[in-house]
DNA sequence: TAATAATTTGACCAACTGGTCAAACTAACG
DNA sequence: CGTTAGTTTGACCAGTTGGTCAAATTATTA
């Protein structure tokens, strides 16, 4: 019931987490501090303590969102379409979301680097149960003879770890490709994969 | 000139270097200490710079071995020997780095997220160059019919991407697929992966 | 507009940071 | 064995860290 949000407070929150998560992308969570934070978000530090109760409050409510918008993609997954262009969609969203979020990617990927220390029950929870699901409804598409036999587990961590690859190690990308955007040829490298890997 | 190695001084150099490379690559630079590698070196803060000039001294040692070891490999893939079965050999070889080597992956990925602020000389020329060499011998294997024609560079993203993945995420892994070992399951996948991306 | 609630800040603190240094200790070698 | 070169350390330092707090300022509302 936290419905009273003053519009300074909503503000400053976002304006706090959206610093938060542009220092904590680049350095972890030890490796940033409230200073750092305070300059990026142009609030005093003891202001950012007035919204936030503690360094890691902040760090914590930027990974618990960023767990739900990431979970949430997995589950609207429709059984029901079409096994091939479903995952595609998947992957493909994945990928869009690397390309206009790269600094979420790197704060979850510091995270886990780093062992996961605050979100390991999520990962053992939450996560764990949506990708069982997703393994099994792939299981299933397999059996059915919609799709190719697959390991569905190895399957949903390519996708992952390709699509990530682009956001977190944006700046290896750039160093051999140019700056000149490259998620097209990515997204069609991507598209090519899976389907040569889902059919038969 | 540097031969004059002491017993004490090797001893030395590798614990601390072995210290580094664990805080390292769980905290990243900015989020390790002295006092950190200090205890996990057996050493004296005070004794670990006699020496290591300083903590990014550590760091950069690391570093500028891991990059040497990374490199190697692509270097040695032999252009006329059969391609599939290089690029397969490089592929496995990287995914038994990441199995037998995690925290040197770890390290590396830290750095690059971070935006790569001390290799990023070596991204645009050492690495970019020999990505180029490996690029430019893909192309050729197309062209002359022994490999499908494919996207040398995203080919390439995708064994960094997969390989890594299984050392950089591994907390995420081991979530869902439990503890016992999964590399064997990885390697099939990733085998089946690019034989279908590099025949027809 | 006056009173109240929300916001912002400067000054401050104890703990920790990377790093220094002289002195003490130990190994090596002729 | 004695000397020298190599090694280790306790005490220390200045800068930084996350966080506190009372006081000042600003917004809201009756």
């Amino acid at each position: 019931m936290k419905k009273t949000e003053t519009r300074i407070q909503k503000k400053n929150h976002s304006a706090i987490k959206a610093a938060g998560l542009k220092v904590f992308a680049q350095f972890g969570f030890r490796g940033s501090t409230l200073d750092q934070i305070a300059a990026e978000s142009g609030l005093s530090k003891p202001n950012i303590l007035y919204y936030f109760a503690s360094k890691e409050a902040i760090y914590e409510a930027l990974l618990a969102q960023l767990l739900t918008d990431w979970l949430q993609p997995v589950r609207d997954i429709d059984p029901t379409s079409d096994p091939v262009e479903e995952i595609l969609k998947y992957a493909k969203h994945k990928l869009k979301m690397s390309r206009l979020y790269p600094r979420e990617s790197r704060l979850y990927a510091t995270e886990i680097i780093q062992g996961a220390p605050r979100i390991k029950s999520v990962l053992t929870g939450e996560l764990r149960e949506v990708v069982e699901n997703l393994a099994l409804l792939i299981n299933h598409w397999a059996d059915a003879g919609l799709i190719r036999a697959i390991d569905p587990y190895h399957l949903i961590f390519s996708i992952w770890a390709m699509t990530q690859h682009y956001a977190d190690f944006d700046v290896q990308v750039k160093a051999i490709l140019g700056e000149r955007d490259h998620f097209e040829d990515a997204e069609q490298y991507l598209e090519d994969m899976l389907r040569r890997m889902l059919t038969v």
